[in-house]
DNA sequence: GATGAATGAGCGTTCATTCAT
DNA sequence: AATGAATGAACGCTCATTCAT
């Protein structure tokens, strides 16, 4: 169908192509045939660059963490304080997940059955993440400014929050009278209101 | 393979073929011939109760919002101040998802793509279910126990966090050196606490 | 490409067509489409009659042992005495083997690699026509009229003979200089020859 | 995969994986890239040594019908007498097979679609091979040892009963409750009694 | 109310081969 | 002498669906 793209790497066009697909089909909706017809290869192509079409996902999961550490690292930098730092981390943890929904959707919602060949010590990438949202709490649990906790098991929790608001709008489960950027705005208000000490 | 079973209806035993498939196999493990070979009845037949295979689908939506009406409903009724309720309606929302995955994973997993078809009004059963917790959010702030809010919207971010919270577990994503219990428990309580008053 | 045959089942039509194109391409030739094609069927149908490729060959199998066995045993009854018997016998085998190649090779040239999924107890056909072949030998044996010797085992040894003359015609590795009625003729005397007593 | 090898020749080199392979997973087990992998080279590299698949298997059964030659020649010259050096000659046909399964399956179970590429003049070697049990059913015949009869005829009738044998025993169709050796044994006396003058 | 027969589309994957370098 | 990039064809198989009965 297309024509071939000559100015990126070939590798790069069918990770491109397949979360686009991934994007407008879902994981069903992406085959071999569908990748390397948006890209205008054969469908023998892509095995050049990877083994199979588990390999694919993978490195489309590699790639998703790695974008999504670097958005919020970049969030991290921009504030002093540990709880303006935590509110720039959970905004831009959302902005990511909404600007980048094919990412999203294969990085989290990828059914587990999906992943039982995802090599093991890849799960860093996105520990690492979930560290940064720790560290974070941990500060400010010392400044006094939230309630004391574990800081692991709360920064998964501010994570659900986060990961919850952030699914509903992309699956289009939002009561359709809600107006979406209110309703994260107020989530991530509830959020953070949530870590604060217990009077 | 097996006997045509006589004393429910075939609608009755599609649905259940299709939920107990849906668990075993994930999505993808759902096909008609399957469903059709384990009630013992011919692919064929389905579709004398279902129009297609989205069709079939929708019914185990509708289905499934059902049970999770009754089961918060029937948590509603157990305690009289609302935000016990409240919290009684939450534990009930993530306990329903833990013990019900196949039905959770097709009311707000299933891609957009496969509800377009989805009749609008059904949307009408999950309202409902949103409305009971604006309702005791109310509740709750004309008490004054929670701070002012719009009572729709919060809603919605409560059902977030805790949608989040169950479709991690459920995922399989929860950092694995996480009690998912305890997890799920601070997540109830961090959602609480950020509706209380701001002091 | 041909038009459905409506006189004959489309299960035999199926099996007819593997064996047509057995013959003309060899085990690899096979295949579910090329079938299909044939008979002018589509390839999912083949489906509806055997549960995958294996099965086709498994039934294809059978049904030359059992054509092979009826041929064996009808030549059998056409002579009263045990060394004619057996030579009836034999040329039947043959005969048997150059006119339905196809049969021929799937029941004894098909590598034991395709075999591992064949059903132990259907070797039994194959036995049962080995045993014909003992019981002459043993008559035989019994009246004089040959060497005593395990009638197991060299009845084995009389089928490899034949087997080994078949396959080379039908492999087309006979020397292109000699007659093959004739080298048929003589290995039929030569392993007939080779059974009688020692002097 | 492996490193290239810079002792033998790319030729052989290819040759040898070819037959590896031939042995481990069987005719179908060959490909290009297979064969390429083994030793380390580009599956390119292969054609500037054999112009297709099938120039390899030809190189293939060239190959073996050398090294048989070579066996039956060295068995000839063990012995002083035709009817001791034919039995010599038979065991040593039986041993080469045995042995050397993959040569021996793609130098005679080849189907001959793939043979029809084969030059002619290359039979030469396998005629030679023939010649060899011709020349001591010859001098046999003429020291009266066996019973007259066209030499060359009665070399294929030979060959075919060993060939026979071998097959049955690589193929594992030999009846589970034999004995191969005893069997080998067997067929090789009936073979040489079938030989000898008729009373 | 239920089925058997049939199909077109599609799947992931492997293969022998070509061509420019 | 050797390769990397690329492909068209084919494979076994599953799927949702239709239609006549």
């Amino acid at each position: 169908m297309a024509e071939p793209d000559t100015t990126t790497s070939l590798r790069d066009a069918i990770l491109g192509a397949a979360r686009d697909l991934l994007l407008e089909d879902g994981y069903a909706g992406i085959s071999m045939r569908k990748v390397a017809d948006r890209i205008g290869y054969s469908a023998t192509s892509i095995y050049l660059y990877f083994r199979n079409k588990d390999a694919l996902f993978h490195a489309l999961i590699d790639d998703g963490m790695q974008r999504l550490n670097e958005s919020v690292v970049a969030a991290q930098a921009q504030a002093a304080e540990p709880l303006a730092r935590l509110r720039a981390m959970c905004a831009a943890y959302v902005r990511f997940g909404l600007e980048n929904p094919a990412y999203y959707e294969v990085m989290f919602n990828l059914h587990p059955r999906h992943m039982t060949r995802y090599p093991r010590d890849r799960y860093r990438t996105a520990r690492r993440n979930l560290d940064l949202f720790a560290t974070e709490l941990e500060a400010a649990a010392l400044q006094g400014q939230t309630q004391p906790c574990d800081a692991r098991t709360m920064a998964s929790v501010v994570w659900a929050s986060l990961h919850g608001a952030v699914t509903l709008v992309l699956a289009q489960r939002l009561d359709f009278r809600l107006d979406p950027d209110a309703f994260l705005d107020t989530t991530l208000a509830h959020v953070l209101h949530g870590l604060l000490p217990h009077s």
